[in-house]
DNA sequence: GTTGAAACCGTACGGGC
DNA sequence: GCCCGTACGGTTTCAAC
């Protein structure tokens, strides 16, 4: 039941308490209930537009590996970079990199001095993918079928 | 005025008309009218609620690089995996891949199923990065400050 | 862009299973 | 515990300006 309420909200997250009612054939009060306690419970963690990144400037997107330049050093890479409005995202990874980055920027020009500003802020190493062109992306999350 | 309206459904999806009157100071009607013109547009192509990946049972993440065994065929990968619903997001990019999917999975026995079923349905090879911790992403995006 | 009125929705509360 | 129905205040909608 939750899952199914999830996977509305998660396509349309302005569905009105109404609309998931009639989506899962439960009253809008224990549907308003039941999604106040995913809320709560953190499973879901907020709501979104899902914006057109040309429309707001930033048409460039590019995956960035990083690397620490000193391996010694204690890493506190992701905390140096948060404040960088361009990184979508940032993960530690599993391989040859330590960190994926995920950026959008308006032009190359500004992609080099993302860049160098990651360089700086973090003092590490990068290895940059552009992206050419997006499929899709952000697409809702289906709940598992296997448990 | 447009840039401030995406800037705060971006970060809040739910938010009321009244809301976002008050925010940028606008009638609850002016905001509506162009909220709607947004949406038309594209801009804002629609809203999500934020899933948090480990409560519907995807804990594991991973980027997969994916390069066609024939580059002389024609290359339809994309839509060949479109199906495959642990795939979030799939791009063509610049570099010795020719594609990068971001997916999400239950266990590392599913990130094997899924592997083989990308290599199976789009004549693939792939290159697979875990990802071990996840920072930050879907971050809003960030109306561009330079034109 | 604005105002205003009607329809719609979110919320809290009472009660039943 | 979970669910339903109702009533009220806030919200969305759409007309006229």
């Amino acid at each position: 039941m939750d899952v199914q309420i999830v996977r509305e909200v998660s396509r349309d997250g302005r569905a009105t308490l109404a609309h998931l009612s009639a989506a899962v054939g439960l009253s809008v009060s224990a549907v308003q209930t039941r999604l106040r306690r995913l809320e709560a419970r953190g499973a879901i963690r907020g709501y979104r537009a899902v914006v057109d990144p040309d429309a707001v400037g930033r048409p460039l997107a590019a995956f960035i590996e990083i690397t620490p330049l000193d391996p010694a050093q204690p890493d506190n890479a992701p905390e140096m970079l948060e404040h960088l409005d361009a990184i979508e995202a940032c993960h530690s990874i599993a391989g040859a990199a330590s960190y994926m980055l995920f950026v959008r920027v308006a032009a190359p020009r500004d992609l080099e001095v993302l860049i160098r500003d990651i360089r700086q802020a973090a003092s590490v190493s990068t290895r940059t993918t552009v992206v050419l062109q997006t499929f899709f992306e952000n697409r809702p999350i289906e709940p598992a079928l296997t448990r």
